[in-house]
DNA sequence: CGCGGCTGTGGCACCGGTTCCACACCTCCG
DNA sequence: CGGAGGTGTGGAACCGGTGCCACAGCCGCG
């Protein structure tokens, strides 16, 4: 256990100078400094972070508070974190919660109300007001990047408008029997944002003086999976007489459970069937899946930079910043329309025009 | 900012017996430990970890080196472990570091070995002596789940008999064309696992005195991925002339992009081709795969009840425990084959009994 | 009654850094 | 030539806890 006075008595300068030296702050001749960090080497220094926390304050440490770690949306945007967080020099502390309870009180109460991280990240969760407060209350900055927060800055794609984007997509190719796949989210996470899409969604229709078909307005509700969008599936597109042409699914998981409730039904993609989805996950490519597309890893990135730039360390500036150098938490991140084969003209219907 | 000396001077008592009231350490009359705790939250009092740490050298925080956090096996551990340890009190620092380089050195020269977390689980890494020698130089244990470690205690499955378990299934069912789609990890994280596997379906041919079919031993190696599967697959089923009528996949993502991969070539499943996949993920169900499951969430809570006995925590004590109080790291973790509508016996072909 | 041992409490050093302040030295400029 | 100001260094306080040790009081036992 080497201590910063190893390293000065060897080096045979105080422990200031040393800290000096070490750390780059304040007056030390080149010389010197040379000394120590050599000394430092000699004796495989490490600095302990605890004792620089104390009196620093700052932890290098930031809080991520995630719903999911193994859906796809929410794994691409932790390894961006994780990485971006990782060249800074920061460490990732992550909380994986779902659902409000206990067990989520004590996380913000307890574990990051503490000194032991600088900021706080949290993805796709529905932030309550007190929640906000425990953490900016203490301090500390605070981001939401999708999910809400009330006074929480925020950094988010716009749901209600790419959900808008994706519907008039499916009615530019001429349907018109179209239904939508919501999200449900148990857990009550991002419920906003499935919300968002279903009000585009919504928009969109209306817009085109159609009414979704089906009962309670050709929306069901699906767990945002694959298995919650089959079994949604299924049950939309049960009754034959009913069936839409196309579905807007409020993810991609829920739409790669679609599909496989259509072959299972015996219907012919894209023929009998146009899906959409929301997200551009990693296999929709594969499954020729058109998506609005999003780019959680990006994503990811930008809200530590974001987070960086709030802790007033240094980054490179290659993403969204307003002119006084602090993150652009207006601007809503990109999406885009990917056009692939799962979605196509209505078949035994002329394409009606628009 | 209220530290241990305002709950003190509050309670009309020494900073000592405030500690000793609060951390439940030591002596103190049952009036005075309810004054401080009373104290304590009127002024809304929380430890600084920092300070704690810095003395006692425990940091309540366990390290998690994962290469990824988006399959569908590591996203599962991760959750698995995040759960436990926080229950635990514990934090989970996450480093995530697929490739060997300067970026993995310094995760263990620095991050790692600086007094940030008590000890560190490796999931599915192949660490190196070095690696091992660096955090055990430093009193802190490091475990193995999956991967290997030279020297680190390990848990793990026993995949080589299970991928030949999986292999007789096939052999069972009379197949005597079998082909093995290997798990190749450009990454060369967890190759000796898929080293493993692909024993595994040797020993099984082997012993069944046949030879894989194809070239290249009816092995082709692919990502761990669904796309990796499928273009894997792809490739081994390009010529009809030598097809195989089983694929023993090395993981369930490979054995998807092959389902995928079959059908785009026009395959009847599992009539033309019995698949069986390795991990047991969540949508095996949903697509009829025959699997080998084994239960990465419940890995993850193992490897963490490993770790906190390691650490002289106490535990709930529903896992694998030696006689002396330690874990068992020998006894492999559980697997079990589970049969489901993808596998069948070869239709061209009788029945040929073994 | 005396002494040992248990209980309850306070004082103080200490963990390992950072930072403020004092001081010495040097240089530059009026 | 003297003072202002920049540079380099050491001493010491401090961050916020923990834990050792001393000490006081009390009880029980020989």
């Amino acid at each position: 256990m080497t201590a910063i006075s190893d390293v000065a008595r060897l080096a045979g300068v105080s422990k200031s100078t040393a800290s000096r030296a070490l750390s780059g702050r304040g007056y030390v001749s080149e010389a010197t400094r040379r000394r120590v960090v050599e000394a430092a080497a000699d004796i495989g220094y490490i600095a302990s972070p605890n004792a620089a926390s104390l009196v620093t304050g700052r932890t290098k440490n930031v809080g991520v508070v995630i719903p999911f770690v193994n859906r796809w949306f929410f794994g691409e945007v932790l390894e961006g974190m994780e990485r971006t967080l990782l060249a800074a020099g920061y460490d990732l502390t992550l909380y994986n919660l779902a659902l409000a309870g206990p067990e989520r009180d004590r996380v913000f109460d307890f574990f990051l109300a503490r000194k032991r991280v600088d900021a706080v990240i949290a993805v796709g969760v529905d932030l309550t007001e007190r929640e906000v407060e425990v953490i900016e209350g203490r301090g500390k900055p605070i981001i939401a990047l999708g999910g809400t927060g009330p006074g929480a800055p925020r950094l988010a794609i716009d749901d209600r408008g790419a959900a808008r984007l994706a519907t008039e997509h499916l009615l530019d190719l001429g349907h018109e029997r179209i239904a939508h796949l919501a999200g449900a989210g148990a857990g009550s996470a991002a419920r906003s944002v499935q919300a968002l899409r279903r009000a585009g969604f919504a928009d969109a229709m209306r817009e085109a003086d159609l009414r979704p078909v089906g009962e309670s307005d050709g929306i069901v509700e699906a767990e945002m999976t694959v298995p919650g969008g089959y079994d949604a599936a299924l049950q939309l597109l049960g009754h034959p007489a009913t069936r839409p042409t196309a579905i807007f699914a409020a993810s991609d998981e829920i739409a790669f459970g679609a599909m496989r409730a259509a072959e299972r039904l015996g219907m012919a993609l894209p023929g009998a069937l146009s899906i959409i989805g929301f997200d551009g996950h990693e296999h929709a490519e594969l499954f020729g899946l058109t998506t609005i597309e999003q780019l959680p890893r990006v994503q990811g990135r930008y809200a530590v930079d974001a987070v960086m730039r709030l802790l007033g360390e240094p980054t490179g500036d290659a993403d969204p910043v307003t002119p006084d150098g602090l993150p652009d938490f207006d601007r809503p991140l990109e999406t885009r329309l990917v056009i692939r084969s799962s979605t196509t003209a209505p078949s035994a219907r002329p394409l009606v025009a628009r």
